[in-house]
DNA sequence: GTTCTAGAAC
DNA sequence: GTTCTAGAAC
């Protein structure tokens, strides 16, 4: 209705954890000639997928043009900042407790690919101590459930694990399926960040943390994500993601 | 993280 | 000529 013009503003100190936090919605960009509102009928073909709750591209502010209130740069109107929105919208909740949710990730690289977030703020796992190991497990313990849960008569493989320089703000355990069979997945950049080291195993992050106190990311993480195709599960390489992609079919199950 | 698109690669 | 990649985005 009138949403459009409520100011976009949502609490969020650097250490706020309240699991009710309201949002506000928003969304919708001029001279866009997208009138469905629903997703499912698409969702196969396109992977223009504009959830409502949230909107990291775009968070525009309604009095004026260019410059707003806040001199701030990274705050949550910034892309960056995006799942510690969608975490707060229950349309996007999948499953949530006293310690996590788990949302779809917006732009799945799979036909299943969540996203496990931890109610307390922690950055990334630059943050992480031992006083998360808990928590780290917990985490990994919901990913297998949404595993079991939504994908348990497939034949998908999984893996869980977090990227090694993550885009977003607020650590977040990336659970998804290896068939890699989705529209959104673009780009070498999307490939290599799944399946090289620059995805760390979510059992091996636990590990880290329970013997060394905290994780230790390799030098040479962006370089990753420039190296050739190569296909995950037969190791052949391929010269292009088009190709790529055809490739990858003959390993789907069924 | 994504979109957009110039120009490289084919 | 078309496909595809890769860098800017104020």
């Amino acid at each position: 209705m009138v949403n459009e013009l409520y100011p976009y503003i949502v609490e969020f100190e650097e250490e706020a954890e309240s699991p009710g936090l309201e949002t506000h919605r928003k969304r919708k960009r001029s001279g866009s000639s997208d009138s469905i509102e629903g997703d499912a009928a698409q969702e196969a073909e396109s992977c223009r997928g504009l959830e409502p709750g949230s909107d990291p591209g775009q968070s525009s502010v309604p009095s004026k043009k260019g410059k707003d209130a806040s001199t701030k740069k990274e705050s949550l109107g910034h892309w960056s900042q995006g799942l510690k929105i969608s975490m707060q919208d229950p349309k996007m909740q999948v499953y949530k407790d006293e310690q996590v949710v788990v949302i779809k990730d917006k732009y799945p690289k799979a036909r299943h690919h969540w996203l496990v977030l931890p109610w307390a703020s922690i950055s990334s796992l630059k943050a992480v101590t031992r006083e998360h190991l808990e928590l780290l497990k917990h985490m990994h313990t919901v990913g297998e459930k949404m595993i079991t849960d939504f994908a348990g008569s497939s034949k998908l493989r999984f893996r869980l694990g977090y990227h090694a320089i993550p885009s977003m703000s607020h650590v977040h355990l990336h659970v998804i399926s290896q068939d890699f069979d989705s529209p959104c997945l673009k780009n070498k950049k999307h490939w290599n960040s799944f399946n090289t080291e620059y995805f760390l195993e979510s059992q091996a992050v636990i590990e880290m943390v329970q013997d060394a106190g905290r994780v230790s990311v390799r030098d040479g993480m962006p370089e990753l994500l420039r190296l050739p195709l190569r296909c995950h599960e037969c190791q052949q390489s391929l010269p292009s993601i088009p190709q790529l992609k055809e490739h990858l079919r003959r390993h789907w199950p069924e």
